[in-house]
DNA sequence: ATGGCTATGTAGCATAGA
């Protein structure tokens, strides 16, 4: 089972190369992010048409998540129980025998902003959420942008990022929390080339100099890791014409 | 030099992203 997470940076924008991808890369599952449209405006009629059930849940001009499949999605749920939010940063559902969350975490623009303690406060109901979710769940998977790079080695120049809103030592921390719940990166469980990121800012040819961070994630349950066969970020669609500023995230499952 | 680029909403710029 191949599963996968990208933020599309508007689906409107992006739905021919997502169209694209998904008959390049055939993953069973993908997650998006950065919708950036109201359901009604979800091109739902072209994904089905290319093989994809879809479950959704957005909003005008910001956020928004999508999960699709190749095979039906059920018990679909839309946000973080118990946490009132009217941003749509969260859908989950069942494929295949597996629980997917698809997550868009809030940026937090800067360290000393009102969305920073946002994103705080967001993210510890997130982790809080997601252990009740593991236990209720043995095979889940939690895919999406983080907005947060777990380590130095995930940033370009982590000198001049230090302390910054997205490597901040309270982002950080909440990022090991979810590994202290049992959650892998999945990424980090194989070897993987140096400089891999995932976001590069449109500004400055960041992507031509691989100015990057790696914020997307897939993260698995304990019993999906051991069960995890590949992990790899795909840096052709930000290569395309007008891209997503994020590549997408695959792994693979042998199940 | 705190800029640089892209997308959205909406009609000349403001907001947000990361």
């Amino acid at each position: 089972m191949r599963i996968a997470s990208w933020n599309v940076n508007s689906l409107k924008v992006r739905l021919p190369q997502v169209l694209d991808w998904l008959a390049r890369q055939q993953p069973d599952a993908l997650c998006l992010q950065e919708l950036k449209l109201e359901d009604p405006s979800f091109p739902r009629a072209a994904l089905e048409a290319a093989g994809y059930s879809c479950a959704y849940s957005g909003q005008k001009t910001y956020n928004g998540v999508a999960i699709l499949g190749r095979s039906p999605l059920e018990n679909v749920v839309c946000g973080i129980e118990g946490f009132e939010d009217p941003q749509r940063r969260v859908i989950s559902a069942d494929i295949a025998g597996v629980r997917l969350v698809c997550a868009y975490v809030p940026n937090g623009q800067s360290i000393d902003s009102d969305k920073y303690r946002y994103k705080l406060g967001w993210l510890a109901a997130f982790c809080a959420w997601l252990e009740r979710e593991l236990a209720r769940y043995p095979r889940i998977a939690v895919l999406g942008d983080y907005n947060i790079a777990p380590e130095d080695r995930d940033v370009h120049d982590p000198k001049a990022w230090e302390g910054q809103v997205l490597v901040s030592e309270a982002e950080r921390d909440a990022f090991g929390r979810l590994a202290a719940l049992g959650f892998r990166d999945s990424f980090r469980l194989f070897e993987q080339p140096e400089k891999a990121y995932t976001w590069w800012d449109y500004r400055m040819n960041g992507f031509k100099r691989n100015l990057g961070l790696r914020i997307d994630h897939i993260l698995l349950s304990p019993e999906l890791a051991t069960r995890c066969t590949a992990c790899s970020i795909d840096l052709e669609p930000r290569r395309n014409e007008r891209p997503s500023d994020h590549a997408p995230v695959l792994a693979d499952l042998e199940l």
